[in-house]
Parts: C-alpha cells; structure tokens; sequence
DNA sequence: CATATATGTTCTATAAACGGATCATATAGC
DNA sequence: GCTATATGATCCGTTTATAGAACATATATG
C-alpha cells in the first residue's frame, strides 16, 4: 500500500539535514575532492551525493553517513576512534532504562 | 538501471547510525514515549521507526531526522534556537570556498 | 502468575529513491 | 575571453524503502 506520503517535516529537522549536507559540502572542498571524486569513493551516484548536500529529506542515512566518513566529517562530535566507546557507552545506558514503556503510567498526577 | 546495489559501509558510518539509533531510542524512553507513539507523531509507520532506532542504513534522512526531532534528540550538538545559526555560520563558511574544486591543482608538490 | 501492552519480525503492494545518461550552467585557470 | 571541467538539473527504468497488516515475543505491572 503506501500512502501518497508527501511528508512534511519539522523545521528542526529540515535546517539539521541542511546543516549535514553543507558541513559535507565544507569538508569535501577543504580537501580538494569532487563530488563525482567522493560519489565514486561511496559507491554512489554523482546525483545522490549531490542530494546529499543538498540536504534533501530522501537520502538514506547509509549513503550520507558513507559520504560523511569519507570526507573526514565528524558526526556527533565523534572521532573514529572514539565513536566506538560513545556506542558502548549508548548501550550501557540504554541498558539501565526500562526495555520497554508503559503508556499507563503517565496518568501521574492527573487524580486529585 | 540501477545495479543490485548491495552497498557496503565502512565501520564509521555503520557505528554512526547504530548511535543514532541509540540516542533515539534512548531520548524516547527517557521521555516515555512508546514507537507507535513517536511514529505517528513523525507520520511514518511503527516499523520504520523501529529500524531507524536499529541503526538500519536504508532509512530515510528525513525519517530519522523527524524522529530526532519528536524525542528531543539535539543532533550536531546544537539547541533547536541554535541550529539555524549554525546553518548561516555553515553558508557563510562555504561561501569562502571556491565554488567548484579543480582537481589539476593536486599536483601541488610532485614537480620536483 | 496473569495479562494487557510494547516491541520485534515478516509479508505484500505500492511509492519513492537511486543509477546512469544527458543536457545546461557555472567557474577555475589559462 | 576561452575552454576544460565541476556542478546543477531532468528524465526514465530498476531497485529499494515504506505502509500496513498480521503475527510472535517480551515485559511491565497488577
């Protein structure tokens, strides 16, 4: 099925996928790479990793994320070595919070 | 066209999603939010908002983004009234650039 | 322990992203 | 200004992601 979709999206997450796409775009000159030079580097198509700067809402994660990497881009204030840790880290916190949430209990002071 | 695809990441960029979807899933928690609850709000179905917290590389950007978004997740480290100052700071920057790269220019020190 | 509810998974159709080609425009470097 | 090259944009066939339902499993809470 699938509906005709035609998302909308948050301003916030607009202006975020903006801001990855020219952060990409920064790092790509900075080091003297065409697009074409990074598509090829990702296994992509010169027209994605346009979009991907372009910041456009359809790119995948895997083909922007590819793209960051290789233009030596820091996602999440991360090092690659260090990015590692944040996901262990990540997942010893998720570990303490409850596996799944109880809408129920949100009724917390609604009776009085 | 379009190959079989069968894309393979590098483990910066599969380790960066996997954290995304981390930090998602653990911003709805703390928030006690249910998927179906975060999904329906961002317009998408419960199965996609799963995989997105599974770090799957073929979401969407604006899916994950949304999402983002919905459970407070700052991405890029930046506050929501932040966020558009770092896009013009991101423009700004760009805007020092030169436009387009010449790859000739490479051979900056092989003449010798 | 019982059970309602959340999460995880699989399936199928449909919508959308993607690749690749092509053409237009912009721009760096001569 | 000239020109080679990078970027921007569009079209179309194919591949892929997504919605929605259905089902199984896990888990919070009484």
């Amino acid at each position: 099925m699938a509906k005709p979709a035609h998302r909308s999206y948050s301003r916030y997450a607009r202006e975020a996928a903006e801001l990855l796409g020219l952060m990409i775009r920064n790092a790509r000159v900075e080091r003297d790479l065409t697009v074409a030079d990074v598509a090829e580097r990702a296994g992509i198509s010169r027209g994605l990793a346009h979009r991907i700067e372009k910041g456009e809402m359809g790119s995948s994660i895997g083909a922007a994320f590819e793209v960051a990497a290789i233009v030596g881009l820091r996602l999440f204030e991360a090092e690659p070595t260090t990015l590692t840790r944040h996901l262990s880290m990540a997942r010893d916190k998720l570990r303490l919070l409850p596996q799944s949430v109880r809408r129920g209990t949100t009724k917390v002071k609604d009776d009085f």
